[in-house]
DNA sequence: TTGCTCCTCACGTCACGTGAGGTGGC
DNA sequence: TTGCTCCTCACGTCACGTGAGGTGGC
């Protein structure tokens, strides 16, 4: 049986980590009736670090509950992890033409700036860096 | 004098974009006193449509709060504006690397998972997709 | 007493979106 | 009555981190 820290230096994640999968259900450890506190199974060991490769997947919390519950249930969760993932994939190509497009903005106005002055606020334009930006 | 609604069209936003600029204090309505409605201005409308070009390159509303900030105090805010885009521009950096990193990692979980079978469930072992990444 | 671990709320993060419940004029 | 706009809470999003205030054994 493992405390909270104890499992959290075991599965290399913070206490707070650990109690935060409890609070939404990932991890149901049972209480040491002497003084309330959380203890954990090596299967909870287990749950964590699956929580950890598949976090490192792009799997949210949300998606591993619902591989877990899967689980619970006696059925195979893999099918669902197959689709799950090709969301995750899709959302991370969208958010990454989002951010290359942001970068290409900030670099383009980066270099526009260099050969602009500082301007005083004249009441009508608030910075005109910003606002020369099409 | 402009509503709500007017504002939000005039600036291409939602009307609950606007309202949230009011919470957080970046725009500061007058009331009607006949409805509480809040009543916008023309340099309401300009301040939003700076808010959407600030916003375009990577500032926060916090951000935007301190260069309102320093506008309304008749400094210029063009010294702290390119201060802020090289940490904005840095953080998207390195956003771009963890999430080209995650999609490395997805891409070869894909990749290795067409050869593998789903499994059942045996007790011990939740998805062996998920563990059979590193 | 200090130090360490544990506990429980409950709020903060970021930029809104949404839902509940109600108003006012056409 | 229906439809539209406005209003004010106040909670939800995502995965925790943090701070307050308190316990228990060495």
């Amino acid at each position: 049986m493992l405390t909270v820290s104890g499992l959290s230096k075991a599965a290399q994640v913070t206490p707070d980590a650990i109690r935060h999968y409890v609070r939404v259900g990932l991890l149901f450890p049972s209480r040491d009736p002497e003084n309330g506190y959380r203890m954990f199974s090596d299967s909870d060991l287990n749950r964590v670090r699956f929580i950890r490769h598949a976090r490192g997947l792009g799997f949210t919390l949300h998606d591993i509950r619902i591989i877990f519950d899967h689980s619970n249930k006696g059925l195979s969760p893999c099918p669902e992890v197959r689709i799950i993932i090709q969301q995750r994939i899709e959302e991370n190509g969208a958010r990454l033409v989002e951010l290359n497009a942001l970068r290409a903005r900030m670099d383009d106005a980066l270099e526009k700036w260099k050969s602009m002055p500082d301007g005083e606020p004249d009441g009508d334009e608030i910075c005109h860096l910003i606002e020369s930006v099409a």
